[in-house]
DNA sequence: TTTAGCACTCTCGATCGGAGACTGCCAAGA
DNA sequence: TCTTGGCAGTCTCCGATCGAGAGTGCTAAA
């Protein structure tokens, strides 16, 4: 890593021209150019002794002798740390986004798909969505159904109105009408509990009343950090979005790319981890230790849902991106889920 | 369309050796390829001979003059109605279907889900899962949960023990007290009961009862046909797979089909109105409607789930692909994805 | 009906060369 | 000391050319 260079105020401007520029057209970026579309006072020359200084500091590189410069992952971590202009999404994308909420079904699942779906769409990249983390999240009505003698279906709704479900042995046959017993019973005990919470009290139980107990610990289970790791659900959409961008045309890239967003597991822990501190978390380039990661960027930030819950979302597309936009419509995105999904009951 | 024409015994072999070899290499068969490998009594002169035939008549093609032949369409489909060899799964791919349904979660989704993925991992292709149709499903339990006093979240536990959830909004301020008291009278109603049944009692009912009415009327119509239709969920998995595959190097295609992939409704049509009637249908290339399937065969079946309920599970590929091959493999996953289904409960 | 022989066609890959785009460096000018 | 014009040098890209290789269709004989 090399140490950090200051750059002054004119090579600031030339990094932040040869950013935007390649951004917008995907050509490597000449002196010639610069200096007719940016810097009209400056002779090429000039700027060629910028950019060479540039290139010797590590912010941009050369793909070949005679080729023009292009950021390098240094010089987009500069550009959207210190260069970058805030934008705001235009109105045209904020009806997009409006009205694809509007056609949402009325469940978390089905919002977190039209929000994966039109992130992906007004970014033109591809979107990520993790379900939300529920192990802080109260229990709010719990239901007990007999799906065989000696197997019931435990049916838990959390804060925020996100279902989760699971599927209980039991040692002995039960009744529909005990469970609805038993389920009557546990919604006096669990209702306003955490899973943490109610984990410490199943300890505190003792060994007897055996279904009962049997039920709260997959209750605990279906909804515990444990377990939502382990299977945490990212959706994605978009990757045609991809196919568009000429870094994609080589196909072993993509090939590495898809096989992480299918197989979900690891990009799961980069979401988790990440975007809970900043508002709008950027991850560039080899800054993902993720080999398939090594040419792209992630743009990432959170939704909230009834304030304890959350998750991630965000975007994931080549290091040439147009940052600053992608932030205002990964913002924008995640706001108005949280609004949607703050709705959900009324 | 040809009208179809009679094909004698030694063409059939050289049809059915052009495109086994085709399938396995993806090169252009030529003439004296297939005499040194199929027919050794022959020279390659009298295999030209058929070969210019075979073109005639439409079942094969050649890329340009000096190229060997590759089967056509109606080569495929000649190939697969009469000459294909019926196939049996080998031990190892058993062993990987018994092994990733193992590690299955117990709900339908779940099982779903691994179905999507142990067939795109076997077939080499991608795979296509539609959602169980429910509209003939009996219902087996419903509750009722207070999420805002004139919100409800009605819970439908159907045949086969699938969940549908769907949020409603009363009129009036309704108690979960009241709630669980409509509940329980509503299980005595309904249970049993179709989708289709409880509409058209639905109908003789009358305008009074708001609530029920209402909270009922929302059942059936999440659970109704149409509603299935307009939202049916196509898993898909394995398009990594594609990219190994040389007729999508050029990424036009590849677009295409993702397209078709990420919207859905398109592809849920097909996967509905097909393979009910045979055991496995196969559609191939120009047979399929979409044009970005042009170039692609469906390898399509059903499972089953609780004797009335059904959905559609298979492959897209390229069209040349090992018929004999994936066709078993589909079977084999359709097979023991039912089959795991129905143990859903115990 | 089958086969050997042969001329012909087309693709594919390698090679080559020129145009174009930029650069780096140098020396002169502000 | 910074800037600039000039210029030689380098590298990519594109199109043309060419030869090898593969495979065919046709013809005439078996």
């Amino acid at each position: 890593m090399l140490e950090p260079t200051p750059l002054d105020e004119r090579k600031q401007r030339i990094l932040k021209a040869v950013v935007s520029d390649y951004t917008v057209t995907g050509v490597p970026v000449g002196s010639q150019v610069l200096a007719a579309k940016y810097f009209i006072a400056l002779s090429s020359a000039t700027i060629r002794n910028e950019l060479a200084d540039l290139v010797g500091t590590g912010y941009l590189q050369q793909p070949h002798t005679s080729a023009g410069r292009i950021p390098t992952d240094r010089g987009y971590r500069y550009f959207v740390d210190f260069l970058m202009a805030p934008e705001a999404a235009t109105p045209g994308v904020r009806r997009t986004v409006r009205q694809a909420f509007e056609s949402a079904p009325r469940s978390v699942d089905g919002i977190l798909e039209k929000a994966a779906m039109v992130l992906a769409q007004v970014t033109e990249n591809v979107s990520l969505v993790t379900a939300p983390e529920v192990s802080e999240a109260r229990i709010k009505h719990v239901d007990l159904v007999s799906l065989e003698p000696q197997s019931v279906l435990i049916i838990l709704v959390l804060e925020g109105n996100l279902i989760k479900q699971q599927v209980v042995h039991l040692e002995r046959a039960t009744t529909q009408d005990d469970l609805s017993r038993m389920a009557a019973m546990l919604n006096r005990k669990v209702k306003g509990q955490t899973a943490d919470e109610l984990s410490a009290r199943l300890a505190a139980l003792g060994p007897d009343r055996d279904e009962q107990r049997q039920i709260i610990e997959r209750m605990v289970e279906s909804i515990s950090v444990h377990q939502a790791q382990r299977q945490t659900v990212v959706l994605h959409d978009g990757v045609r979005n991809l196919l568009r961008h000429p870094e994609f045309v080589e196909v072993s890239r993509l090939e590495e790319l898809l096989e992480l967003l299918e197989q979900g597991a690891q990009l799961a822990g980069i979401l988790q981890q990440v975007a809970f501190e900043k508002e709008v978390e950027i991850m560039i380039g080899r800054e993902n230790t993720s080999s398939g990661l090594r040419e792209c960027s992630l743009v990432l930030t959170t939704y909230k849902m009834a304030d304890r819950v959350r998750g991630s979302i965000g975007v994931i597309g080549p290091t040439r991106m147009h940052y600053g936009q992608v932030v205002a419509r990964v913002r924008l995105v995640s706001q108005a889920t949280s609004e949607v999904l703050a709705h959900l009951g009324n």
